[in-house]
DNA sequence: CCCTGCTTCCTAGGACTCCTAGCAATATAC
DNA sequence: GTATATTGCTAGGAGTCCTAGGAAGCAGGG
């Protein structure tokens, strides 16, 4: 009898592919086995555990996710730029739901270190780099896009916004609009925040 | 013997409570049992399955954290009524994260309806009165405040901001600062987003 | 007081998932 | 072609979800 062939990097790839069918939460490893055509005990060779695999799913979706955002933002600066970074995210969650959750899977110190996540983080400072923000200011800054683009993702899949007439892509272009003034005003000081505002 | 007394409403509750001890996705019907010294079949006189339980518990957070927000949100207004409103969404998360994470599971149409979602999106309207915004432009806002807030509180109960030197709350006070900068100048279009941008 | 009926809880058991232990088969390296 | 490592197997235990059908506690009216 042939071999099925698995191989940790195969077992992801279907893990990620499951996940986007049926929800991160929903991978299995019956099912992954099933799809194999091997018994479940047998990818115990491969995966110490069930968890491993979403944490793979996880470090499969950060590298691929990384890729797409590199080529987004390629040649681009700007509000432009910032466009192009958020529509990567947004689309990338469309197309791979049950990847993008993985995204947010923990990562322990090691994993995390080896995945993308540092070239994540490097590419939005490096969109900030067309609004001038010194540290901190720059760091509240990328943690002010992730969490919006993030949340706004976020809340768009989990159905947030479809029970209400006004469209998910009207608010996201205009939420991006904000976003983008938003860099260029922004607060030197909470006292002094409205010093930029029109009369 | 005595019955144990299991009602619907102490099951939501003890779920809400395994649901902050140990994560929603590990809220299980065994468990519950457990705690109510009773056998695991007993629990489906009550309930249909667990799905509903985790359902129960989104319908229970969703009207606590309403409670609050109102409180937090009782004679203030413009940036004080902004600033309070997010405090109360984070500070909630922080006590009660198993709660907070019930709040995003998707609820068919008449549980929602039945649910407290409507007071959340006529509160955060609310808000926005101080900041005179029009339809469309309104529904915009708050999409983007529920993205921004849920999008920070989100990622950094995933540990997100936790490997680095920048504290999670100074960068969550710059960003209340940040959103009320980018409410106040809200772009009338994109074209002329930076109409009101300091020289 | 006891009977009737409703609710709560039980036992029994099936299906599925996760995972371990130990063994067999197969590919690879020499 | 044989040795070795890898890959997959059978067997089985523990935990969870859920159904079916029956018993025990609790209410009300006679």
């Amino acid at each position: 009898m042939a071999r099925a062939g698995v191989t940790v990097e195969r077992l992801a790839e279907a893990a990620a592919e499951l996940a986007d069918e049926v929800g991160l939460e929903n991978v299995t490893v019956s099912e992954l086995a099933r799809r194999f055509g091997v018994r479940d005990a047998s990818l115990y060779s491969h995966i110490r555990n069930a968890h491993e695999l979403r944490v793979r799913v996880a470090v499969l979706a950060l590298a691929e996710l990384a890729d797409r955002v590199a080529a987004a933002l390629a040649g681009r600066a700007g509000k432009d730029a910032l466009v192009a970074f958020a529509n990567a995210y947004r689309d990338y969650a469309k197309e791979h739901p049950g990847r993008y959750t993985a995204t947010q899977v923990e990562l322990d110190p090691e994993t995390a270190e080896a995945s993308a996540a540092r070239r994540h983080s490097d590419m939005t400072r490096a969109i900030l780099r067309g609004y001038s923000l010194a540290e901190p200011d720059q760091t509240d800054a990328v943690r002010l896009l992730g969490s919006t683009f993030h949340g706004f993702v976020s809340l768009e899949q989990a159905g947030g916004f479809r029970h209400h007439p006004r469209g998910a892509d009207e608010s996201w272009s205009r939420v991006l609009d904000t976003v983008d003034v938003a860099l260029r005003n922004w607060p030197a000081h909470a006292s002094d925040a409205d010093a930029g505002r029109a009369p």
